[in-house]
DNA sequence: GTGAAGGGCCAC
DNA sequence: AAACGTGGCCCTTCAC
């Protein structure tokens, strides 16, 4: 297919252009970059078209004349630029792109502006796939699925940092960016028909906040890091040895050699050293199953020592200094926005969210010279979400009368006044409390707690009691699986359900997923919302978005702004919450500090 | 050699 | 099948 395109490398054709473009309501939007990070590539195209009429803008000659005349700053500054900026970052014109997320970035670090009003059809299509983990989301595969049309994307992985681009690249180039206001369309009519409206414009408008983070980067101090490694690494060592040692004891064969190696970290190995120890190895080696033999067994405690320091060697060892980019000094990870079909961020190359909670790990990230980490996070938000849902009036006034939930819990459990509820009871109540949110059930409970089967079923039994309308909502949502095949969280976002009829556990599986998809989601609606609230809040001033965990916000700021900074943060996580529940006060823990540790 | 699967374990 | 939900990373094992 023949497509209309203008190849623009000049200031005087940039400025028509735009003139053109901007009197349009929708653009298709796309970048070509010599490189996949922002740090270590140049930009060189930028497409937009309004379906016909497509600009192909090649940055290459911009940045050329830049260096003759000593722009230190490259395309961020250059004067001749100024018209494509200005139409990038206005809002007026809906900029539609295919994972914006990534066009964002390059746009943001390489022209130094905004990108205004994101459509993202990535997103759309996660959207309307609703968790059918089946589908692919490519652009060529959205095209495909929702235009019936075939495109090739053999150029994307062509030379872009050629002196002269091919008519076949700058075709290419072109071609993405027309198909995108077609492809919206279709989309939007899905988005429309689905009741997924409102939660598209939520993630639509997380896109920039999330590609700021991203290119903010979170600060890790090195050598915290490697003193922390060095003492795992040492205790690795040790009990590498001793472990080594025992289970040797166990292996018939030992040769004559000396002591059989065995691999510590072989599962086969381990277990076969063990039961020649005369260990009664239960089903799985995993920690919960090995720790009521540890007592007993000086080798299986041994074992879980060894495993702990060497699963903080490996998963938080060396590797991750190895993510820290050397031009800004940052850890700049991988967010992606839809990580989960219940709408929660999944984070890679590193995983931030899955930091060991300890403050040997978290002291490392931390602000540098004259700046502050505000750390807030979402007081118990998944149980607001669920008392809100029910419209629990137990549940509700639980929280409403803004004492320690738990204990109030467990006051209500035991029949008790909240001052004589011992330690022992609070813990009880507060792993029911979360347990419930993920459909814990009466077996899984006595297991944790110790408690029999019996004990177990009465104490989840007084438990319902106390909640009973949280208890029909729950049971409400496990019987909708097999009627309506489908939930949603409080933004509208859908997920379906997929079991076997004729599978118990399978349908079981789902109940729970039932349960907890509009809990789960609804938290992670309220933290998409905070945000974007955030990002407007923080636009003009020092502060700088570092790192997000489900229901916890991080912000670097200079140090005299950290006050104020701290205000933005708590009253924009606020309002968010509010907009998604009503019955129940939601409340923010925030602090600041140098480090990222409670 | 590479990659998928499975076990195990970190986070919320 | 930990009958408690969502992820990612590391290691071993096993197939290609």
């Amino acid at each position: 297919m023949e497509i209309y395109f203008q190849l623009i490398s000049d200031a005087e054709s940039l400025r028509k252009a735009c003139d053109e473009l901007k009197t349009e309501p929708f653009l298709g939007f796309d970048v070509e970059t010599t490189e996949l990070d922002p740090y270590k590539g140049d930009l060189r195209l930028v497409q937009l078209s309004n379906g016909k009429n497509t600009k192909v803008i090649d940055l290459k000659p911009f940045r050329d004349r830049g260096q003759v005349t000593g722009d230190r700053n490259g395309l961020r500054t250059n004067p001749e630029l100024a018209p494509l900026r200005e139409l990038l970052a206005s809002t007026k014109q809906v900029k539609i792109a295919h994972n914006a997320k990534f066009d964002c970035k390059w746009v943001r670090h390489h022209l130094g502006t905004e990108v205004g009003n994101v459509y993202d059809t990535y997103l759309a299509s996660l959207l309307i796939a609703a968790g059918d983990t089946d589908r692919r989301h490519g652009l060529a595969d959205v095209v495909q699925f929702f235009l019936g049309q075939t495109l090739d994307k053999s150029e994307q992985v062509s030379n872009w940092a050629a002196d002269e681009l091919t008519h076949s690249q700058i075709e290419y180039a072109a071609r993405d960016a027309a198909i995108m206001p077609e492809v919206r369309a279709k989309l939007d009519e899905r988005i429309e028909t689905e009741g997924l409206k409102r939660v598209l414009k939520l993630e639509n408008e997380c896109v920039m906040p999330i590609a700021e983070m991203e290119l903010n980067g979170f600060y890790l101090d090195q050598g915290r890091w490697r003193e922390q490694l060095g003492r795992m690494q040492t205790a690795q060592k040790k009990f590498a040895g001793e472990l080594q040692d025992m289970l040797s004891a166990g292996v018939a064969q030992a040769s004559l050699f000396g002591r059989t190696e065995i691999n510590l970290d072989s599962q086969a190995q381990v277990t076969d050293a063990l039961l020649g120890l005369g260990v009664p190895v239960p089903d799985t080696t995993r920690a919960w199953q090995l720790q009521p033999l540890a007592e007993e067994y000086p080798v299986v405690a041994k074992l879980l020592e060894y495993r702990t320091v060497a699963k903080a060697s490996s998963s938080f060892g060396e590797n991750i200094l190895e993510f820290i980019e050397p031009k800004t000094g940052r850890i700049h990870a991988d967010f992606r926005q839809i990580g989960a079909p219940t709408g929660r961020f999944a984070c890679s190359k590193p995983n931030l969210q899955q930091i060991p909670h300890e403050t040997e790990y978290r002291r490392c990230f931390l602000a540098p010279e004259g700046r502050k980490l505000v750390i807030a996070d979402y007081s118990q938000v998944e149980l607001r979400i669920l008392a809100d849902f029910s419209d629990d009036k137990n549940f509700i006034e639980a929280f409403v009368s803004g004492q320690d939930f738990h204990a109030t819990t467990a006051a209500q459990v035991f029949g008790i006044k909240t001052e004589d509820v011992t330690a022992d009871q609070r813990s009880f109540a507060k792993r029911l409390n979360f347990g419930v949110v993920y459909g814990l059930g009466a077996s899984r409970f006595a297991m944790m707690t110790g408690l029999s089967p019996a004990q177990a079923e009465d104490t989840l039994r007084r438990y319902f009691a106390t909640y009973p309308k949280m208890d029909q909502w729950l049971r409400n949502a496990a019987k909708n699986v097999t009627a309506e095949r489908w939930t949603r969280s409080g933004s509208g976002r859908m997920a379906r359900f997929h079991f076997d009829e004729n599978d118990r556990s399978s349908l079981g599986a789902a109940q729970r997923y039932a349960k907890n998809m509009p809990i789960q989601g609804t938290s992670a609606d309220i933290l998409k919302r905070a945000l974007r609230l955030l990002h407007d809040d923080i636009r003009p001033t020092t502060a700088k978005l570092v790192n997000i965990v489900h229901d916890e916000i991080i912000v670097e700021c200079a140090a005299d702004d950290a006050e104020k900074t701290s205000q933005s943060v708590e009253s924009a996580m606020l309002r968010a919450g509010e907009e998604f529940v009503s019955k129940v006060p939601i409340r923010v823990d925030v602090h600041i500090a140098d480090e990222w540790a409670k």
